[in-house]
DNA sequence: TCTGGGGTCCTAGGACCC
DNA sequence: TCTGGGGTCCTAGGACCC
């Protein structure tokens, strides 16, 4: 029988932080967002002392100090890193595996029966934490949505050792029974709580909740839930990845700023991001968006929210090119007299690169950028991000994020490798 | 100046995911 | 004092065309 496993690290942040460094193990350990704004990742132990997920650091302090929480400062290569030797691990078991996020992935599975399932289960997370020194759940079920509900148990249920296999018909009900409507996936806050109103509390609930009902007071996205809940695939395994539509680059800053200068370096450090994320990729952008933000939170403060699209004609991924309309869309939004607090880029109309020469427009010059884009990409590869800048900005401020305490990048920077002393 | 319907395309905003 | 970032999909509504 084939079936869809969902394999999910579980406290992804905090356990890759553990992988280097054992001391935080059965420690109270939290990881927080950019600029350390919010918890995005918890420990078991920070759970239970009650740090809620995405909570504002400031708002937890006194918890914190009270039980010695340890707090890190996110290290995205870290992450990124690890996520891809686990994928990796995932691969030797399945010709089908979907990245969906970093750190979860859907994986076709192909057994006798369940009980081979469940095997195939139980020997995927030894071997993932053997190789990565991360702990996974994993969830099996006939379609996405009920590997999802099948993971969830697998979590939350200590008695199930981190893998559960829904497939067998008669574990359907009382799993359904027992998953609250808000974690079946695709449901969130807001569908919740009109839900719960019309007496759909779990995910059972909604499996046998009548289409038309569903298609007048949801949507189709509603009934592919309800659809996949019964056993019905509508969410196919994406194990080829869709060409992606965007690439963003976006922050809050450290501190407010006010000055176009301040705000063009931002900027076009934001555009440097996302074209070496383009470039990376062999993708072409045809237009691109930039938006400047106020402070959401200082209520006293005149709110403004600007933003304006520009074509890239003709399509390009090279930085220079992309700055200049980036700077003229960001002076046409700008505003005097306003602290901002966020801006940002997005990419859109992204298209293959195919390398090829384009005479209907291509010149010697254009021919010349794209050499010396490569050679900038490889020089900051090999000596590290923002060895070579493109721009005439100083790419420093007090735009630039906070970040206290981050862990060394241990497996991406020779000169922050692990040092072992006996 | 009044009268109609159907189709497409685009955009903004909402909801959701991790 | 201090409140993340990068994505996708869906829908409603407006503009436009015939």
């Amino acid at each position: 029988m084939k079936a869809v496993a969902l394999i999910d690290a579980n406290n992804f942040y905090v356990s890759c932080e553990r992988a280097f460094n054992p001391r935080l193990r059965g420690e109270p350990t939290v990881v927080l967002s950019n600029n350390d704004g919010c918890v995005v990742s918890r420990s078991n132990e920070a759970k239970q002392i009650g740090i809620r997920m995405a909570v504002p650091i400031f708002q937890v302090r006194s918890l914190i100090e009270r039980h010695g929480v340890h707090v890190l400062s996110s290290n995205y290569e870290l992450y990124g890193d690890l996520s891809s030797r686990m994928m990796n691990v995932l691969e030797e078991f399945s010709p089908e595996v979907e990245r969906y996020s970093i750190d979860e992935a859907f994986v076709s599975l192909e057994a006798e029966d369940s009980a081979g399932l469940e095997k195939l289960g139980r020997e995927i997370k030894a071997r993932v934490y053997r190789y990565t020194g991360i702990p996974v759940s994993v969830g099996i079920g006939a379609t996405k949505t009920l590997a999802k509900v099948a993971g969830f148990h697998a979590k939350t249920l200590p008695q199930l050792e981190s893998v559960f296999d829904l497939t067998p018909a008669s574990l359907q009900v009382p799993a359904l029974r027992r998953t609250p409507i808000e974690e079946v996936w695709g449901v969130g806050y807001r569908w919740a709580t009109k839900l719960k109103a019309n007496g759909i509390r779990t995910a059972f609930d909604l499996r046998e909740a009548r289409d038309e009902w569903i298609r007048a007071n949801m949507n189709v996205a509603g009934l592919r839930m309800a659809h996949e809940l019964r056993g019905i695939r509508c969410h196919t395994l994406a194990s080829i990845p869709q060409p992606r539509r965007a690439i963003n680059s976006t922050r809050s800053f450290g501190k407010m700023v006010d000055s176009l200068d301040d705000l063009k370096a931002a900027v076009g450090t934001f555009v440097t991001r996302a074209a070496e994320k383009l470039r990376r990729e062999r993708m072409l952008a045809g237009v691109i968006t930039v938006f400047v933000l106020t402070d959401r939170y200082k209520l006293d403060d005149e709110q403004y929210s600007g933003s304006l699209t520009l074509q890239l004609a003709p399509m390009t991924n090279i930085t220079t090119d992309i700055q200049t309309v980036a700077l003229k869309a960001l002076e046409a939004i700008y505003r005097k007299d306003l602290r901002y607090k966020k801006a940002g880029v997005m990419l859109g109309d992204l298209v293959p690169d195919y390398g090829l020469p384009q005479p209907l427009w291509e010149t010697g010059k254009t021919e010349k950028m794209r050499e010396l884009m490569a050679k900038v990409d490889r020089l900051n590869r090999r000596y590290g991000r923002e060895t070579v800048q493109c721009g005439t900005f100083i790419s420093d401020g007090k735009w630039q994020m906070q970040m206290n305490s981050r862990s060394p990048r241990y497996t991406t920077r020779w000169d922050e490798l692990l040092k072992v002393t006996c």
